[in-house]
DNA sequence: GAATATTCATAGGTCAGGCCTATCATAATG
DNA sequence: CATTATGATAGGCCTGACCTATGAATATTC
């Protein structure tokens, strides 16, 4: 069976008459002629009993035609939605960003996005490197705004922007008094940082480590705002991404920040997806909005 | 597009995996490999994601796929229906027959035909012979027990039974005394008739006609049983067909009967039928069984 | 009722396209 | 780094869908 069969046999139940039925499908009549006896052939079944005057169908014939329509009208969804989606900037768009990047950097992306690409659905999810690792290799994700290098090959990256690492903390600390700070002149035991699982405590943690072994204060939280907030109380100290201070998150009194002069200070920002992906174009078009937005 | 691609499209992401699905589909790996890419050119989208690891469906693959199980499920439907139906006994048969057959003949050839044929599902109809015929040449019914001959060379009819008349008169009328009755010892002033439409009337009158030009009374009713009950009545005389008196409908008092020496005193009862109607052996076969019915 | 028209079926030839085997390129694995 | 697994590509074969030309049977017309 064929769905062109089912064409024809609806042209002829339609038409009651082969010829104009071949006509209306841009066919000769014999080809309708053998195709449908073909098709008859394969079911079985006579569909169509043939008058010189009229061609009609039979009851079979009829509940089948049912049946061949609800086919054809399915083949017909399927042309339908694939039209609108060869569209490569429109439908779904789900990515996802780490708790870090989030809060400063999605109600841009997002309006820009949305201004660039009118017809892109777009869907956010934020979550901790890992799962979004996950999610973006089963497809359940398109893209995601990472600060890590893809560790499988599967994946790969769009650098988007290499932000500096902050330090803050509170007015009257030692670390005011300094005019050029290194990491090895913060006091390690002091260090406020994110809970297990976070990539930036994992930079934090590399960047310390690089000049020193000390052990790191055990107090860990789950949000960057925790941290400020604690600092700002003066019991700590902590590194932010530089993205915090111009979205005015450090805008805070008792709130000392100071950059490093270290050249490794800095993470580096980029989309991530599946080399894999069908969308290529559209993460493209993606990754330069995103980039337009961070610099 | 083609139902076979769904098909592949289907097995495809039921594997996820290009190989295995072909070994499904009883396929070489590259047949599935050129023919999805085929249909996604066709479609102009990409519906399958390719990994060395696995296939998987882009989300508009996923919808794609969801519609193709509709079409497909429709195509089964064709078959599974049409493979019950490729069984000539089976299936609806609708037939009918006129007023002056039906009481008579349909309760036996109804208990005939269904124990002959248990997978047939019988429709009956009863109505005058010039509506069977349309019904019949439009296709509403797949034949009808007529007692004319098809007047459309697009009919055709196998014989049943020839079916004598017989006259009916009230006990103590002059034709009680005739031994050998003839059409002309009728009394034709005193003949009630069916009304007009009935074919059976008209082959009374034909029957008359060929005697006498004499008037017919003008009484008319529309049923047998009001004529018998007219009959009884002493209202006047009448012809009825010889089935009546085997259904026991002439067991009355006050009602005598007598058989007509004419030789076309008869009228010839047939299966009439579309002559292009695609079920020849069933109703050759029903012809049969309502034969046996009748002789 | 013979001639003409209409309609579906058949025949033969052409060509696209689906399928195969063989092979390649790339990625996962040990 | 060698091996295995997987999907893509190339080239050739052959089925089958299509066309034109024609036939057979029925309808229509004068």
């Amino acid at each position: 069976m064929n769905i062109r069969d089912l064409i024809y046999l609806r042209a002829i139940a339609r038409h009651g008459h082969f010829g104009k039925a071949a006509e209306s499908c841009n066919v000769s009549q014999p080809t309708l002629s053998v195709q449908l006896q073909k098709l008859e052939a394969d079911l079985g079944v006579t569909l169509i009993e043939r008058t010189k005057r009229s061609a009609m169908l039979t009851p079979i014939g009829d509940r089948v035609l049912g049946l061949a329509d609800d086919a054809l009208g399915a083949v017909d969804a399927i042309r339908s939605i694939t039209a609108e989606a060869s569209d490569p900037f429109s439908g779904q768009f789900r990515f996802g960003s780490i708790p870090t990047i989030s809060p400063f950097l999605v109600p841009d992306v997002l309006r820009a996005l949305g201004g660039s690409f009118p017809r892109l659905q777009l869907v956010f999810r934020e979550n901790i490197t890992e799962r979004l690792t996950e999610d973006l290799l089963n497809g359940d994700l398109d893209a995601a705004i990472l600060a890590t290098q893809p560790e499988t090959p599967r994946l790969m990256a769009i650098p988007l922007y290499d932000e500096p690492l902050l330090v803050i903390y509170p007015i009257g600390h030692d670390l005011g008094a300094l005019d050029h700070l290194d990491v090895s002149d913060l006091p390690l035991d002091q260090m406020i940082l994110l809970s297990e699982g976070h990539c930036f405590r994992d930079q934090a943690v590399d960047l310390c480590r690089l000049k020193s072994r000390t052990t790191l204060a055990e107090t860990s939280v789950t949000s960057l705002e925790t941290i400020i907030s604690l600092v700002v109380a003066g019991q700590g100290i902590s590194i932010v991404p530089a993205l915090a201070q111009s979205s005015g998150w450090l805008d805070r009194p008792n709130l000392g920040v100071k950059s490093l002069q270290n050249a490794n200070a800095t993470r580096q920002l980029n989309l991530t997806f599946r080399k894999t992906s069908p969308r290529r174009a559209l993460l493209k078009a993606v990754a330069e909005q995103m980039h337009a937005v961070l610099n």
